[in-house]
RNA sequence: GCCGCGUUCGUCUAUCGGUUAGGACACCUCCCUUUCACGGAGGUAAGAGGGGUUCGACUCCCCUACGCGGUACCA
């Protein structure tokens, strides 16, 4: 509902709103999740807004596909803002910037009036140049900044005349930030405490591209005022530049309303070497990415699919309760929670400042540990579709019970659908080393004494399984693993009793017959 | 290189000056189960190093080391 704004000089109780601003430049990555989702908690714990923000100021990198693909995320994860791009605007449309793109300049042109900011002519092939040469010249990262800028070509080296031909003769130019010479820039964040910067280390950053777009910088500098953000919680990456944007709200005289930054740790790869990449995940074997998505190779340009958690048959509720406590921890033991509980525990203060390297195992543990407490009536319904297109041909109850059998064994729904389908159509595979070992003759010939004098529809097949064990006269050590295989054609699965109750006296009959018959060809 | 941020079991983490440093994943042992799994019981395993401050430091300060991030007209 209302935040208490400790930090902006004067005490003032602001509503919370935030704001998740992916550049739609490919598929959601899991350490953009986690932002989104963090920022979903704040929102929610406050009572207050979350808000969708397409930042799309970079028209070289725009993926075609990638802002609906955030969208269907954002759902799929249960995480939906209440306001922007996908989910309705509110008082602050348009919500992505290209679409701002005419509110910018006025701000870029507001900073240059008041010297705070200055127009810079030099082209992308002079600037390559000349940190070309200045490297050579063994400056590791030459900077844009009040010494060499009295020499680059800009509005604060050139003549007021020369400045005003060229953009009277339409030359191209950028607005730069006219970062001080040597100022300490301190503020507060709320994972880390106080951080101070010197000027001297930051450069004079593009805040208007040439082609009037503005750089991330400016756009969400304006975009937060004017929208109202009252916490701005990004990664990690974003620490170095912060100051920038605390000088650029600032010198807009919008420092009273600037959003409170939290700087989010970043998900490592699991080896801690680097930003957790899709290239690491690849290699490891895990997904990157909540839903599929289809990148291009860039070096063959062919299509690659990515496949997504949801494919794998990962639960959002579990995906989420694993990505939350990636960084974050309410204290106390309990590991299982809810979307509800999270939004009821969750602080900022509590956010981990150290980088997490990611841990897949963990990441199957929690789904294992949903898919468990799902229902059977549950399982069903979610599995339903992919299994009676696997060949699946029984009622609802009966898929119910399957579900019951296999879900102690299952670590991904999808499990679920090809661990037991040996119980719902014709055994593929047959354990062969089990039976050369084990198979004997009389096992056969045993049955069909035992089963010659029953009526099949009248018996309940988990005391005929009994019966027959007795009759056999062999250890339960010799015969079980011989019907295991028989039922299931592996060494695995629900006890051999409750195979056999799943698939009826009759099915259980038909099938060790079945069996039976194969065993002696293969003995 | 420079700047910033960080550093508790292999991994995720609890601890907010006084604990036998707790939990979870993974791993190992045993039990349950003549399958696999689940479950249960137990086990191995941690405060990067060095200085301070303090009666007392994992906890506060400094230095070093190491890791990560940043250093674009990308976000």
């Amino acid at each position: 509902m209302l935040y208490f704004h400790y930090f902006s000089g004067i005490m003032s109780e602001r509503r919370v709103r935030v704001r998740f601003a992916p550049s739609p430049t490919g598929g959601l990555h899991i350490g953009g999740v986690r932002t989104a989702l963090f920022n979903y908690l704040l929102a929610k714990k406050h009572g207050g807004d979350f808000i969708l923000r397409i930042e799309d100021t970079d028209q070289n990198r725009f993926v075609e596909g990638a802002e609906e693909y955030i969208i269907n995320a954002l759902k799929w994860c249960g995480i939906e803002p209440n306001e922007g791009i996908g989910f309705g605007d509110g008082a602050h449309a348009p919500y992505r910037q290209s679409e701002r793109k005419p509110m910018y300049r006025q701000y870029a042109e507001r900073l240059v009036e008041s010297g705070h900011a200055y127009y810079a002519f030099d082209t992308e092939e002079e600037l390559d140049k000349w940190r070309e040469d200045m490297t050579a010249q063994g400056v590791p990262s030459p900077q844009y900044n009040a010494v060499t800028r009295q020499y680059l070509k800009n509005s604060t080296s050139l003549s007021a005349d020369e400045v005003k031909t060229r953009m009277e003769r339409g030359d191209k130019y950028v607005v730069r930030f006219k970062m001080p010479r040597n100022d300490d820039v301190k503020f507060h964040d709320l994972i880390r405490g106080w951080v101070t910067f010197n000027t001297s280390q930051l450069d004079d950053k593009v805040l208007l591209k040439n082609d009037g777009m503005p750089t991330y910088h400016l756009a969400h500098v304006v975009d937060d005022t004017l929208m109202e953000i009252s916490h701005a919680i990004r990664g990690e990456e974003w620490l170095p530049s912060a100051p920038l944007h605390v000088l650029c709200f600032r010198a807009l005289g919008w420092e009273s309303t600037m959003p409170q930054y939290a700087h989010l740790p970043l998900i490592l790869n699991p080896d801690g070497k680097g930003k957790l990449s899709k290239r690491y995940a690849d290699k490891l074997g895990f997904p990157s990415f909540p839903l599929s998505w289809t990148t291009t190779n860039k070096e063959t340009g062919a299509p690659e699919l990515n496949v997504g958690y949801k494919e794998t048959g990962f639960f959002p509720d579990a995906f989420i309760n694993f990505l939350a406590l990636i960084g974050w921890h309410p204290g106390g033991d309990k590991e299982l929670i809810t979307l509800d509980e999270m939004i009821e525990l969750f602080s900022l203060e509590k956010v981990h400042k150290a980088g997490a390297r990611f841990d897949y195992e963990k990441a199957k543990w929690f789904n294992q540990q949903y898919l468990k407490a799902r229902s059977n009536v549950e399982l069903a319904a979610a599995v339903k579709k992919d299994i009676e297109a696997a060949g699946f041909t029984l009622g609802d109850s009966k898929l119910a019970e399957y579900c019951g059998l296999i879900k102690e064994r299952a670590t991904f729904i999808t499990d679920v659908v090809t661990l037991g389908m040996y119980l719902y159509k014709d055994i593929q595979y047959y354990d062969d080393e089990t039976i050369k070992k084990k198979w004997k003759p009389e096992i056969k010939s045993k049955w069909d004494e035992y089963v010659a004098s029953k009526d099949l529809s009248a018996l309940e097949a988990d005391v005929m399984m009994n019966e027959f064990i007795a009759f056999t006269g062999l250890k339960t050590g010799e015969i079980m693993p011989v019907l295991r295989v028989a039922l299931a054609g592996i060494l695995q699965g629900p006890p051999v009793v409750d195979m056999a109750k799943f698939l009826g006296a009759k099915g259980t009959a038909e099938r060790l017959k079945k069996s039976f018959d194969y065993f002696e060809s293969v003995r």
